[in-house]
DNA sequence: CGTGCATACGGTAACGTATGCACGGTGCCTTACT
């Protein structure tokens, strides 16, 4: 403990570190797993900072965005008596990432920052074998869940990885993330016994409202008027890129400093976007989603949303991003029920069969393809073999590393159809996620009460500075709702359901009852009605 | 699934309405060309 300290203090002039983050490192050195669930500006980082710095051999970090390990390359080079960190990953020229491989081999940097794209590559995990690496850590580990299964099928693949490098000390870190996101994180990464580290996640300073509009004549009304009357900085996420374009127009006609930025710009004008907005030269910033991990301002006044997101996690990820300064902060968003038609489509439609089988079939006839041998073969591209890879594995018709897939003896027609089912099941989830977002935005009682529950926290009162509670709303709801609380189910207990199989009690409030089955995602039940009916049997407690 | 744009339609001129169709987010990486 106290060389923990002694490093904190020494290398990183952090004279006191938080009694967790303190507690989390002790676990890290004792060779066990932790899952971090800690908000920005809270001290994450340092726990592989620290701890890396203190074992013996080199510190692995997963970061999703290369500008991110840039950020984190420099903080480290910051301190004093730390290892080099190196980044490697596409922007360094063949000669520079040697050199950086060479570090690593000889102990002179003790860092490495790598997509999870890099851990895929076969070439790149022959040279990692060759290193003595100390701690594993993943950094923003919520894309594991959210972008694992589609958009960036390496992430599954970290569990592997892992192994590979005999299971050193895992730290997984986010900021966000409901019950079920954590216990996939772990899952996914074959985490040993983590030891979860939550911290709250109640944000009082932040003052939550919904809108709901009929016309989206009268939305977009809305939302500008809302931007422009803001004070201090702001942000309006919307959901696509044209969109983040015509705000931005009428905002600046409208005399006000706005900027637009999404992926679809270039590297250099997200650059400026992002340095405008940090310095208030762009007042209100007009975004996508791509907004987002990295960005640290602590002074924004207001998160105006003109949609529905894919899920709560996302919606409190980004409205958190107001206020952190501590200060009062506005939080609304704006939505139409007809919005939840593009997540809908953002979430995708089911795979192909055919595709699946074909896949299968020639690993089945030919094990130990490499992925783009396979891609060949099939005449698909690598990167939806990816995710039909993904898919089959989950559906336990395939193992093995990715270098070494099996395929258990099955009709190719079989295994498509387990993975089939396996795609209609996380695609039931995904919609029980918006179904969540859209509870939230038409629910009477007090919101914060609402999201708290969803993250699995409980607030006793009603808030007070939120839109249900400046109504009379929410006060009216805890009334009415004041059923005698029910223990029979309580939070975190394994359930199971007669048509819906087992899940996990998630939250209870008054008559309500959250539970978040493996197969079909969140389903809030009647508590009455579960009770009377005993359609719904305690299995037990959660391990 | 919803939106927005292009084209077709009807009935004889211009223009409202109907139908069809493409498009919609997030980032690594690699390799061939300017």
């Amino acid at each position: 403990m106290s060389r923990i300290q002694e490093v904190a203090r020494e290398s990183f002039g952090w004279s006191r570190l938080r009694p967790r983050l303190a507690e989390a490192m002790e676990v890290l050195l004792d060779g066990g797993d932790v899952l971090a669930v800690m908000p920005t500006g809270y001290g994450k980082s340092s726990l592989y900072q620290v701890t890396g710095t203190i074992l013996d051999g080199v510190t692995i970090v997963v970061s999703p965005l290369i500008s991110l390990q840039e950020d984190q390359v420099r903080s480290l080079s910051e301190a004093t008596g730390v290892p080099r960190a190196v980044a490697i990953n596409s922007s360094a020229g063949q000669r520079e990432r040697e050199r950086d491989w060479d570090a690593l081999t000889s102990g002179e940097a003790g860092f490495a920052f790598l997509a999870p794209e890099q851990l895929a590559n076969p070439e790149v995990r022959e040279r990692l074998r060759g290193i003595d690496v100390s701690l594993f850590a993943v950094d923003e580990a919520h894309c594991v869940s959210s972008w694992g299964h589609d958009f960036r099928p390496d992430y599954l693949l970290l569990g592997g990885v892992i192994d590979e490098l005999g299971h050193p000390p895992v730290v997984a870190m986010t900021a966000t993330g409901a019950p079920p996101v954590r216990t996939e994180i772990g899952e996914r990464l074959g985490l040993r016994r983590p030891r979860l580290f939550a911290t709250g996640f109640d944000r009082p300073n932040l003052r939550l409202e919904v809108v709901r509009h009929e016309e989206d004549a009268a939305k977009r009304a809305a939302v500008v008027a809302q931007a422009r009357r803001s004070e201090g900085a702001g942000l309006v996420y919307v959901s696509t890129r044209k969109d983040a374009e015509l705000y931005a127009e009428e905002l600046l006609e409208a005399g006000i400093p706005a900027a637009a930025y999404h992926a679809g710009l270039r590297r250099a004008e997200r650059e400026d976007v992002y340095e405008r907005f940090m310095d208030g030269r762009a007042r209100v910033v007009t975004a996508t989603s791509a907004f987002g991990m990295g960005i640290d301002k602590h002074d924004v006044r207001s998160v105006v949303h003109a949609s529905v997101t894919d899920s709560l996690d996302s919606y409190y990820q980004e409205a958190g991003r107001a206020g952190r300064d501590g200060r009062p902060a506005l939080v609304t968003l704006h939505y139409r029920p007809e919005d939840f038609a593009l997540t809908r489509f953002f979430s995708g439609g089911g795979p192909d069969a055919d595709e699946l089988a074909r896949v299968f079939g020639a690993i089945a006839l030919e094990p130990g393809m490499t992925r783009v041998e396979l891609a060949e073969r099939v005449d698909i591209s690598v990167r939806s073999l990816g995710r039909l890879l993904g898919l089959l594995r989950d559906a336990g018709v395939l193992s093995g590393s990715d270098d070494d897939l099996r395929a258990e003896r099955l009709d190719p027609g079989a295994a498509a159809a387990k993975a089939v089912a396996e795609a209609a099941s996380r695609q039931r989830i995904e919609h029980s996620r918006a179904q969540l977002m859209q509870e939230y935005a038409e629910t009477g009682m007090c919101r914060r009460q609402f999201l708290l529950g969803y993250f699995g926290e409980e607030l006793p009162e009603p808030c007070g500075n939120c839109d249900t509670c400046s109504s009379g709303s929410a006060q009216r709801w805890a009334e009415e709702h004041d059923a005698s609380r029910e223990e029979a189910f309580p939070l975190a207990a394994r359930v199971r359901h007669e048509t819906w199989g087992p899940g996990v009690v998630m939250h209870t409030d008054a008559d309500r009852l959250t539970v978040f089955f493996d197969e079909e995602g969140y389903k809030v039940l009647s508590l009455s009605a579960v009770t009377d009916g005993g359609l719904l049997e305690v299995l037990g407690p959660t391990a």
